[in-house]
RNA sequence: GCGGGUGUAGCUCAGUUGGUUAGAGCGCCUGAUUGUGGUUCAGGAGGUCGUGGGUUCGAUCCCCAUCACUCGCCCCA
């Protein structure tokens, strides 16, 4: 143990940053209800064989970020760094074949042995959509108008673009790829030390290249979607016409592909500038080999994730708790009776914070500090009449109620 | 994994061109007549100056290493 210090890359989320996290999670969920996508969750970490086929023997993902280990059974097991190989192998597991298409909502934590960086964590959070078993655009347009909605739900849809592609088919990309391969072959000695090594592995991947002469070659490189079949052709105008019919903002950008070997087809990020490096928001795209890869009957797939952490930086305060009623004795001998109230008003729904310790005027800048709506002060005085005093902390009057008629009158004033 | 920056009280930061007791604001605690908060006033607690080595008569300040954060690359959410 070092210091008592949070792994690197790992952080408490203290009540504040916890509501903002619900707030995204929340705005999230109760969206995806509207568009009939149901919660599910998978477990955290995987046999690591889930990730390492799916995701592409050549994604950095793979080859250098999984938290991965053995278990004392002797299987090498990983933490996992994304959430929709799970979700294809419970899709798996579970036969949910027979129920496509199948709608999900997901969160939770996800791991990447990454450089820890602004909106970039080792341990980090994600939700997520997969819309499973439709093979006609009609679902990846569905699944962008869902991400968009929630953008918008948390006000950061004027910090976004959406940027989209097609990654084309199995065909169009073979034969792309062979095209693209050539052409980089060729400024091969003019390439960045990373795009040389992308150029065996996923050429593709080059098109994505921040390095200045890099880009001077790539602006040259043959065009994308001059390469697409008819089939793919059709299926990303399709794509792009729903976008429009629904009133969906987008630019094409012909140079947008993804890192993980299952996409194909629609590929689409929301982006922002204000997270620096960090510039994706939402991002996912349709993977329709993905299920059969893992051994399932061949079944496409269109989904997207996006970073709580990042959504949370992106989206104003969330909605302050509701204020409570504090109850303060006066003296330590009236705690018990104090207590009984704050556990009956509760029964009747308000949020009470029972005053623990200190005196009267502690006690009071407690309630104050809380944010209390109103105070309930019992004391001796008021109590042998069988009252006691309720205070509104906001414009300091009071008055002797009865406690029989405490849960009432709060109903009346606060409700 | 590569390169740059930063690291002083719970928080935000100042400061020492190396030299006896390291400062501010906010926050926290106590008090301003005994049953009343938010404002004010007066006191107070709290720091081995990230950690470990080195140089020096002496280091929080210089050097090295290490850890963490941060920016860019990379990667992506």
């Amino acid at each position: 143990m070092t210091n008592l210090q949070p792994v690197r890359g790992t952080h408490d989320l203290l009540p504040e940053d916890q509501r903002r996290h619900y707030h995204v999670k929340d705005l999230a969920r109760k969206t995806s209800e509207l568009y009939g996508f149901d919660e599910v969750a998978t477990p955290i970490f995987e046999f690591t064989e889930v990730f390492a086929r799916t995701l592409g023997g050549t994604s950095d993902i793979v080859t250098k970020e999984m938290y991965t280990f053995e278990t004392k059974g002797g299987e090498s097991v990983t933490l996992r760094p994304e959430g929709t190989a799970g979700v294809a192998r419970a899709f798996v597991s579970n036969g949910l074949a027979q129920h496509a298409p199948v709608k999900v909502f997901y969160t939770g934590p996800m791991f990447r042995h990454e450089r820890p960086q602004k909106g970039r964590q080792r341990q980090f959070h994600q939700i997520g959509v997969e819309l499973i078993g439709v093979e006609g655009p009609q679902a990846d347009i569905e699944v962008i108008a869902l991400g968009h909605h929630i953008l918008k739900g948390l006000g950061v849809l004027e910090n976004t673009t959406l940027e989209i592609n097609s990654l084309g088919d199995v065909e169009s990309r073979f034969a792309f790829r062979a095209v693209l391969t050539e052409y980089f072959e060729s400024h091969k000695s003019s390439l960045s030390e990373d795009s040389r090594n992308r150029l065996a592995k996923n050429p593709l991947r080059i098109l994505d290249s921040k390095d200045g002469g890099d880009r001077e070659i790539i602006a040259g490189a043959p065009d994308f979607a001059a390469h697409l079949n008819d089939v793919s052709k059709v299926f990303i105008d399709t794509v792009q016409q729903g976008l429009i019919d629904l009133g969906i903002p987008y630019q094409r950008n012909l140079k947008l592909v993804r890192g993980l070997d299952y996409y194909c087809h629609t590929a689409f990020e929301f982006t922002t500038t204000e997270l620096g490096a960090q510039s994706a928001v939402l991002a996912g795209g349709r993977y329709d080999g993905l299920i059969e890869q893992m051994g399932g009957p061949s079944t496409p797939g269109v989904g997207w994730a996006a970073g709580i952490e990042r959504l949370a930086m992106l989206a104003g305060d969330p909605p302050a708790k509701d204020r409570p009623i504090s109850v303060v004795p006066v003296s330590a001998d009236l705690s018990g009776k104090a207590q009984e109230l704050s556990q009956s008003l509760r029964n009747t729904g308000f949020p009470v914070e029972f005053s623990f310790t200190g005196n009267m005027k502690r006690r009071l800048k407690r309630a104050d500090k809380n944010n209390a709506r109103a105070a309930l002060i019992l004391g001796q005085d008021e109590l042998k009449d069988g009252k006691v005093m309720l205070r509104d902390l906001d414009s300091g009057e009071q008055e002797a109620v009865l406690l029989s008629a405490v849960a009432e009158t709060l109903q009346k004033k606060y409700s």
